[in-house]
DNA sequence: CTTTTTTGCTAAAACGTTTAATTAATTATT
DNA sequence: AATAATTAATTAAACGTTTTAGCAAAAAAG
């Protein structure tokens, strides 16, 4: 037997689809159905197993109840946690979420964002691509409610949650520098993201600050060849002359290949370097020296992220949508 | 302005529905459109940036072209991994996947699989929770394709895709005793899940056959404590009377934890002891000491998974389902 | 004992597709 | 020249909901 619907509730009890309708969705009293009725069809449906099409409902009320979230690596664990956070927290408002994947590539950004609006998906919530400005745009322009996570572009209006990448740079830097760093290299991706610009930018405020500032001491990482790019890198800054006494990884995944390479060239952390890197990783149980690093307040960020979209989405269809930046703090932890 | 939808498009070509429908999915052979009209059409439906709207197609032709996946934690990297090559390989028959997360509380269960089932899912891929038989058993009978993974229940005709984990035990516990280990400890969940059940099994079997079985040296964990436990349940194994000289952890969280209280504990590995883990972890890279695990094949699970439910789907809905259980096979090797 | 209000329900349209059954016009076959 | 076959489209119903407007009966008010 098929699923069972509201009018085959209908039938067997002998009563209008509307009339049923009305009662599962708790109307009742605005559909003026009597106390006795309602509850005989509440019973029916029940025994019948029935469950809702939400196909045909979101046809005709225009809305899925769906969030699409687009996250660049889910088996990226900072992605993986933000995703769950994003789904505990979408569940309580009554979305499902669908996750998809980008592989931080520009063309699967569009592939996903047009499958999500096929789907009729109510509101996106987006780690955008390098060069996804364009897909978010066109999100925008459709009037469609999107907010961005963990990457934002600056220059359009688009609501984001963020943390606060300057801050948390210069965070980390001056603790390097307190704590008597005065070369200290940055390895970081080579990219034209905002927040990528935002961690270099502090890196470079708090080094001039301190009149220690050297270009030639921040190594870019091409997403493609990271781990040879990292190793590369690793051994640059730890040349002699250098004299590189910290290190700070801009990203999780810089953070492991940087710390696997330190390793293997044995080096004497902290006593000749020191390594602050960007979000914790359980590998910093692990090892044998203390590694100090930024934490990003995942869970926050998944709530704010669901909560500005809720928002977005409650609002009146014809609208232009208010633009909101959410800027969280990240606090500089040590491993032990 | 709203979405564009194949009503708009014809009227603006003056043409039917049925025309642009027919020329939109291809079918234009089919329906005898022709060719001019054709390109005619799908030039208009560029321009006016047309998207086909899934729910209304999904409620016409019955399916959603959807996939449910329900895991246990997305936030474990197993199952994220796994979630993650499920996607791409869902993909590539055209179907969406939507993730959810039970956290391993049957409860949830329950609740996901009637959300998903409300989302006319096509069908299901589930990592089912301990008792959560039930709501698989549901599934099967209201004939919803349904794949289990990682983990089944033998005594129902659901399809599955497996890794042999009874082998995969066996593997490791021969490789230990041929190392020389004779007192070798296992920890493991407390649970009735078979998975859990074949790697006890493989356990006992080797040991046994070996003669130096021992129950006392199996601890059981609870999920719900599994910090705590995992450490008395080390402590325990590591009495000086007990003489343990290997240790095999059933799962990676539990790796994780009892690697931890080893490092704390000054255990000299390999020397004193061997472990064998279930699961690869990041973290192997970065401890000092060589660890064996049992490597599991997460790519062709994924894969394998997928292809058993696009078959299941596949077939006329009326007709019971072919029963298919996949056993792959896991690979015992060392960190270094 | 009218009139008004309230109560309890129904009819029917709409959401955007797909698709089987028709129709009408043109071309091919005898 | 009549008939058959092909081509190029259309019509209309259906999928399962939600929701507005309306109707009839009962209850309350005057």
């Amino acid at each position: 037997m098929s699923r069972v619907s509201i009018k085959n509730i209908a039938q067997v009890i002998g009563v209008s689809n509307a009339t049923v309708s009305l009662v599962l969705n708790g109307k009742e009293k605005d559909g003026r159905v009597s106390k006795e009725m309602a509850d005989r069809i509440r019973k029916m449906a029940k025994e019948m197993n029935y469950e809702p099409n939400n196909l045909a409902r979101g046809l005709r009320i225009g809305r899925s109840q769906t969030i699409g979230l687009i996250v660049a690596d889910i088996s990226n664990l900072f992605f993986a946690n933000l995703a769950f956070h994003i789904q505990e927290h979408a569940e309580k408002f009554g979305y499902s979420v669908i996750i998809t994947n980008t592989n931080e590539s520009d063309l699967k950004m569009e592939k996903m964002t047009n499958i999500l609006k096929s789907r009729s998906v109510d509101g996106f919530i987006v780690v955008p691509t390098e060069y996804g400005q364009p897909y978010v745009e066109d999100l925008i322009k459709r009037n469609i409610p999107t907010v961005l996570i963990d990457r934002n572009f600056p220059e359009i209006a688009a609501s984001s949650v963020m943390v606060d990448n300057y801050n948390a740079s210069v965070k980390a830097l001056k603790s390097m520098v307190n704590q008597g760093c005065r070369n200290i290299g940055m390895i970081i991706y080579k990219s034209e993201l905002q927040h990528m610009i935002d961690r270099k930018q502090g890196y470079t405020d708090v080094l001039e600050k301190h009149g220690i500032y050297n270009p030639s001491l921040i190594k870019e990482i091409n997403y493609s060849n990271i781990t040879s790019d990292v190793e590369i890198a690793v051994e640059s800054l730890l040349l002699k002359e250098r004299n590189v006494d910290g290190i700070f990884f801009a990203t999780n995944s810089l953070s492991m290949l940087g710390i696997k390479q330190l390793m293997k060239l044995n080096v004497d952390i902290p006593n000749k370097l020191k390594i602050v890197c960007f979000d914790k990783s359980d590998v910093f149980d692990f090892i044998q020296f203390p590694v100090s690093y930024i934490q990003q307040p995942i869970p926050e960020m998944g709530k704010n992220a669901v909560e500005l979209l809720v928002n977005q989405m409650k609002q009146t269809s014809g609208t232009q949508k208010k633009v909101q930046r959410i800027e969280l703090q990240t606090e500089l932890l040590d491993s032990f």
